[in-house]
DNA sequence: ATGGTAGTCCGACGGACGTCGGACTACAGT
DNA sequence: ACTGTAGTCCGACGTCCGTCGGACTACCAT
Protein backbone atom coordinates (compact mmCIF):
# COMPACT_ATOMS: atom_id res chain seq x y z
CA UNK A 1 0.00 0.00 0.00
CA UNK A 2 1.59 3.62 -1.00
CA UNK A 3 2.28 5.50 2.24
CA UNK A 4 -0.56 7.92 2.08
CA UNK A 5 1.94 10.58 1.84
CA UNK A 6 1.81 13.82 -0.66
CA UNK A 7 4.76 14.96 -2.24
CA UNK A 8 5.79 18.38 -1.55
CA UNK A 9 8.41 20.24 -2.76
CA UNK A 10 10.96 21.80 -0.19
CA UNK A 11 11.01 25.69 0.42
CA UNK A 12 14.24 26.08 -1.88
CA UNK A 13 12.80 24.53 -4.87
CA UNK A 14 9.68 26.92 -4.78
CA UNK A 15 9.58 28.94 -8.70
CA UNK A 16 8.32 32.09 -8.89
CA UNK A 17 6.98 30.98 -12.38
CA UNK A 18 5.66 28.17 -11.19
CA UNK A 19 3.67 29.84 -8.03
CA UNK A 20 2.34 32.74 -10.89
CA UNK A 21 1.37 30.16 -13.48
CA UNK A 22 -0.52 28.18 -10.60
CA UNK A 23 -2.28 31.49 -9.15
CA UNK A 24 -3.01 32.00 -13.05
CA UNK A 25 -6.09 30.02 -13.72
CA UNK A 26 -9.77 31.16 -11.96
CA UNK A 27 -10.14 27.13 -9.89
CA UNK A 28 -6.66 27.57 -8.45
CA UNK A 29 -7.02 31.12 -7.39
CA UNK A 30 -10.30 31.12 -5.70
CA UNK A 31 -8.91 27.91 -3.95
CA UNK A 32 -5.59 29.77 -2.58
CA UNK A 33 -8.43 33.17 -2.03
CA UNK A 34 -10.90 30.94 -0.22
CA UNK A 35 -7.93 29.48 2.35
CA UNK A 36 -6.86 32.68 2.79
CA UNK A 37 -9.89 33.65 4.15
CA UNK A 38 -10.47 30.75 5.70
CA UNK A 39 -7.19 31.04 7.51
CA UNK A 40 -6.98 27.24 8.35
CA UNK A 41 -6.37 23.74 6.92
CA UNK A 42 -9.92 22.61 5.15
CA UNK A 43 -11.06 19.45 2.88
CA UNK A 44 -11.16 19.89 -1.04
CA UNK A 45 -14.99 19.43 -0.32
CA UNK A 46 -14.97 22.11 1.16
CA UNK A 47 -14.49 24.94 -1.86
CA UNK A 48 -16.88 23.81 -4.35
CA UNK A 49 -15.52 24.66 -7.95
CA UNK A 50 -18.10 24.03 -10.51
CA UNK A 51 -15.21 21.76 -12.25
CA UNK A 52 -15.76 17.86 -12.20
CA UNK A 53 -13.81 15.63 -9.70
CA UNK A 54 -11.17 14.83 -11.71
CA UNK A 55 -10.59 18.33 -12.41
CA UNK A 56 -10.60 19.31 -9.29
CA UNK A 57 -7.84 16.84 -8.03
CA UNK A 58 -5.67 18.00 -10.80
CA UNK A 59 -6.23 21.80 -9.95
CA UNK A 60 -5.12 20.85 -5.98
CA UNK A 61 -2.27 19.18 -6.91
CA UNK A 62 -0.75 22.09 -9.01
CA UNK A 63 -0.98 23.86 -6.50
CA UNK A 64 0.78 21.66 -4.16
CA UNK A 65 3.64 21.34 -6.81
CA UNK A 66 3.71 24.39 -7.30
CA UNK A 67 4.69 24.85 -3.42
CA UNK A 68 1.57 27.00 -2.79
CA UNK A 69 -0.62 24.55 -0.37
CA UNK A 70 0.07 21.69 1.63
CA UNK A 71 -1.94 18.28 1.59
CA UNK A 72 -2.31 15.74 4.21
CA UNK A 73 -4.67 12.58 4.96
CA UNK A 74 -6.73 13.14 7.33
CA UNK A 75 -8.44 10.24 7.48
CA UNK A 76 -11.42 10.15 4.62
CA UNK A 77 -11.09 13.61 3.24
CA UNK A 78 -7.61 15.55 2.59
CA UNK A 79 -6.58 19.17 4.57
CA UNK A 80 -5.87 21.71 2.47
CA UNK A 81 -3.77 24.60 3.99
CA UNK A 82 -1.46 27.60 2.34
CA UNK A 83 2.34 27.34 2.80
CA UNK A 84 1.85 31.22 3.88
CA UNK A 85 5.37 31.11 5.84
CA UNK A 86 7.65 29.82 3.03
CA UNK A 87 5.51 31.78 0.48
CA UNK A 88 6.09 34.90 2.69
CA UNK A 89 9.36 34.41 3.37
CA UNK A 90 10.26 33.59 -0.53
CA UNK A 91 8.09 36.13 -1.90
CA UNK A 92 7.89 38.98 0.65
CA UNK A 93 3.96 40.27 -0.14
CA UNK A 94 3.06 38.60 -2.86
CA UNK A 95 1.06 35.98 -1.46
CA UNK A 96 -1.16 38.98 0.49
CA UNK A 97 -1.47 41.54 -2.79
CA UNK A 98 -2.62 38.61 -4.85
CA UNK A 99 -5.40 37.51 -2.46
CA UNK A 100 -6.30 40.66 -1.82
CA UNK A 101 -6.74 41.68 -5.71
CA UNK A 102 -8.37 38.33 -5.91
CA UNK A 103 -10.87 39.59 -3.21
CA UNK A 104 -11.23 42.89 -5.58
CA UNK A 105 -11.63 41.70 -8.20
CA UNK A 106 -14.28 39.08 -7.13
CA UNK A 107 -16.60 42.06 -6.43
CA UNK A 108 -16.60 43.26 -9.42
CA UNK A 109 -17.70 39.79 -11.12
CA UNK A 110 -20.74 39.21 -8.74
CA UNK A 111 -20.90 38.45 -5.02
CA UNK A 112 -21.09 34.88 -4.37
CA UNK A 113 -19.76 34.35 -0.58
CA UNK A 114 -19.75 38.43 0.16
CA UNK A 115 -23.14 38.62 1.40
CA UNK A 116 -24.42 42.71 1.16
CA UNK A 117 -25.62 43.48 4.61
CA UNK B 1 -2.03 52.94 -44.13
CA UNK B 2 -2.40 51.92 -40.23
CA UNK B 3 -2.45 54.47 -37.56
CA UNK B 4 0.84 53.12 -36.00
CA UNK B 5 -1.32 53.27 -32.65
CA UNK B 6 -0.83 50.49 -30.15
CA UNK B 7 -4.13 49.10 -28.80
CA UNK B 8 -3.95 49.13 -24.76
CA UNK B 9 -6.87 48.05 -22.63
CA UNK B 10 -8.30 50.45 -20.16
CA UNK B 11 -7.08 49.65 -16.75
CA UNK B 12 -11.09 48.54 -15.68
CA UNK B 13 -10.79 45.82 -18.33
CA UNK B 14 -7.50 44.30 -16.79
CA UNK B 15 -7.88 41.22 -15.55
CA UNK B 16 -6.21 39.58 -12.05
CA UNK B 17 -5.63 36.23 -13.78
CA UNK B 18 -4.66 37.73 -17.32
CA UNK B 19 -1.79 39.65 -15.56
CA UNK B 20 -0.81 36.49 -13.38
CA UNK B 21 -0.28 34.50 -16.88
CA UNK B 22 1.35 37.27 -18.19
CA UNK B 23 4.08 37.39 -15.81
CA UNK B 24 4.01 33.47 -15.27
CA UNK B 25 6.82 33.38 -18.72
CA UNK B 26 10.43 33.30 -18.13
CA UNK B 27 11.01 35.51 -21.13
CA UNK B 28 8.00 38.17 -19.79
CA UNK B 29 9.01 38.14 -16.36
CA UNK B 30 12.86 39.12 -17.52
CA UNK B 31 10.83 41.95 -19.47
CA UNK B 32 9.08 43.53 -16.71
CA UNK B 33 11.80 43.10 -14.32
CA UNK B 34 14.05 45.00 -16.54
CA UNK B 35 11.72 47.60 -16.97
CA UNK B 36 11.02 48.13 -13.08
CA UNK B 37 14.47 48.37 -12.84
CA UNK B 38 14.77 50.87 -15.73
CA UNK B 39 11.84 52.94 -14.20
CA UNK B 40 11.98 54.57 -17.23
CA UNK B 41 10.74 53.47 -21.29
CA UNK B 42 12.98 51.14 -23.34
CA UNK B 43 12.65 50.00 -26.67
CA UNK B 44 12.36 46.15 -27.29
CA UNK B 45 15.99 45.92 -28.58
CA UNK B 46 17.21 47.16 -25.11
CA UNK B 47 16.12 43.95 -23.66
CA UNK B 48 17.62 40.57 -25.14
CA UNK B 49 15.48 37.52 -24.50
CA UNK B 50 17.31 34.27 -26.09
CA UNK B 51 14.50 33.87 -28.26
CA UNK B 52 13.80 35.21 -31.60
CA UNK B 53 12.46 38.46 -33.12
CA UNK B 54 9.13 37.08 -34.00
CA UNK B 55 8.75 35.03 -30.37
CA UNK B 56 9.80 38.58 -28.62
CA UNK B 57 7.27 40.57 -30.13
CA UNK B 58 4.65 37.89 -28.85
CA UNK B 59 6.19 38.38 -25.75
CA UNK B 60 6.15 42.12 -25.49
CA UNK B 61 1.96 41.76 -27.00
CA UNK B 62 1.07 39.11 -24.32
CA UNK B 63 2.49 41.58 -21.63
CA UNK B 64 0.95 44.68 -23.58
CA UNK B 65 -2.79 43.25 -24.05
CA UNK B 66 -2.99 41.75 -20.20
CA UNK B 67 -2.02 45.49 -19.45
CA UNK B 68 0.61 45.36 -17.87
CA UNK B 69 2.63 47.37 -20.14
CA UNK B 70 2.26 50.27 -22.52
CA UNK B 71 4.02 50.20 -26.06
CA UNK B 72 4.04 53.14 -28.36
CA UNK B 73 6.27 54.04 -31.31
CA UNK B 74 9.10 56.13 -31.37
CA UNK B 75 10.68 56.68 -34.85
CA UNK B 76 11.89 53.35 -36.21
CA UNK B 77 11.57 51.71 -32.44
CA UNK B 78 8.99 50.97 -29.57
CA UNK B 79 9.09 52.45 -26.71
CA UNK B 80 7.73 49.58 -23.70
CA UNK B 81 7.16 51.32 -20.24
CA UNK B 82 5.23 49.37 -16.85
CA UNK B 83 2.03 50.78 -16.35
CA UNK B 84 2.84 50.81 -12.64
CA UNK B 85 0.30 53.43 -11.87
CA UNK B 86 -2.75 51.35 -13.25
CA UNK B 87 -1.19 48.16 -11.33
CA UNK B 88 -0.68 49.92 -8.08
CA UNK B 89 -4.11 50.91 -7.89
CA UNK B 90 -5.67 48.00 -9.31
CA UNK B 91 -3.59 45.24 -7.41
CA UNK B 92 -2.10 47.42 -4.76
CA UNK B 93 1.81 45.86 -4.20
CA UNK B 94 1.17 42.61 -6.53
CA UNK B 95 4.25 44.34 -9.27
CA UNK B 96 6.43 45.39 -6.50
CA UNK B 97 6.33 41.70 -4.52
CA UNK B 98 6.63 39.70 -8.46
CA UNK B 99 9.86 42.43 -8.86
CA UNK B 100 11.56 41.93 -5.47
CA UNK B 101 11.17 38.04 -5.83
CA UNK B 102 12.09 37.83 -9.64
CA UNK B 103 15.35 39.81 -8.60
CA UNK B 104 16.00 37.50 -5.64
CA UNK B 105 15.05 33.85 -7.82
CA UNK B 106 17.54 35.38 -10.50
CA UNK B 107 20.09 35.51 -7.96
CA UNK B 108 19.52 31.45 -7.07
CA UNK B 109 19.98 30.78 -10.76
CA UNK B 110 23.05 32.56 -11.38
CA UNK B 111 24.20 36.40 -11.77
CA UNK B 112 23.88 37.85 -15.07
CA UNK B 113 23.40 41.30 -14.82
CA UNK B 114 25.60 41.50 -11.69
CA UNK B 115 28.91 40.39 -12.26
CA UNK B 116 31.30 38.78 -9.46
CA UNK B 117 34.28 40.92 -9.22
C1' DA C 1 -18.92 -7.43 5.55
C1' DT C 2 -21.42 -3.67 3.21
C1' DG C 3 -22.09 0.64 1.79
C1' DG C 4 -21.09 5.39 1.36
C1' DT C 5 -17.97 9.12 1.01
C1' DA C 6 -13.65 11.49 -0.52
C1' DG C 7 -10.40 11.63 -3.50
C1' DT C 8 -7.05 9.35 -7.29
C1' DC C 9 -5.59 7.54 -11.57
C1' DC C 10 -5.93 6.91 -16.51
C1' DG C 11 -6.65 7.78 -21.13
C1' DA C 12 -8.62 11.06 -24.24
C1' DC C 13 -9.66 15.34 -26.58
C1' DG C 14 -9.67 20.08 -28.06
C1' DG C 15 -7.67 24.40 -27.50
C1' DA C 16 -4.12 27.47 -26.11
C1' DC C 17 0.83 28.44 -25.81
C1' DG C 18 5.79 29.13 -26.95
C1' DT C 19 8.62 28.79 -30.58
C1' DC C 20 10.39 29.46 -35.14
C1' DG C 21 11.64 31.12 -40.10
C1' DG C 22 10.66 34.03 -43.53
C1' DA C 23 8.44 37.55 -45.93
C1' DC C 24 6.95 42.07 -44.93
C1' DT C 25 6.38 47.26 -43.35
C1' DA C 26 7.94 51.59 -41.31
C1' DC C 27 11.28 54.78 -40.44
C1' DA C 28 16.01 57.15 -40.40
C1' DG C 29 20.30 58.23 -42.48
C1' DT C 30 23.14 58.84 -46.21
C1' DA D 1 16.68 56.30 -54.12
C1' DC D 2 19.05 52.88 -51.44
C1' DT D 3 20.26 50.56 -47.38
C1' DG D 4 20.00 49.24 -42.68
C1' DT D 5 17.52 48.76 -38.57
C1' DA D 6 13.40 47.73 -35.70
C1' DG D 7 9.66 45.44 -35.34
C1' DT D 8 5.22 42.89 -37.42
C1' DC D 9 2.52 39.40 -39.52
C1' DC D 10 1.67 34.71 -40.96
C1' DG D 11 1.50 29.95 -41.08
C1' DA D 12 3.37 25.95 -38.90
C1' DC D 13 4.84 22.68 -35.42
C1' DG D 14 5.11 20.33 -31.05
C1' DT D 15 3.89 20.66 -26.36
C1' DC D 16 1.40 21.72 -22.41
C1' DC D 17 -3.09 22.68 -20.22
C1' DG D 18 -7.87 22.29 -18.64
C1' DT D 19 -11.45 19.38 -18.97
C1' DC D 20 -14.02 15.15 -18.69
C1' DG D 21 -15.96 10.24 -17.61
C1' DG D 22 -15.22 6.18 -15.59
C1' DA D 23 -12.96 2.78 -13.05
C1' DC D 24 -10.43 2.57 -8.88
C1' DT D 25 -8.62 2.96 -3.78
C1' DA D 26 -8.75 4.37 1.06
C1' DC D 27 -11.23 5.17 4.97
C1' DC D 28 -15.21 5.49 8.17
C1' DA D 29 -19.71 3.95 9.97
C1' DT D 30 -23.00 0.65 10.53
Amino acid sequence: MTARVLEHPPAEEIRLEEVLHALADPARLEIVRFLAAAGAEVPCSAIDLAVSKSTTTHHYRVLREAGVITQVYRGTSKLNGLRRADLDRLFPGLLDSVVNAAEGQRADTGPATAPTP
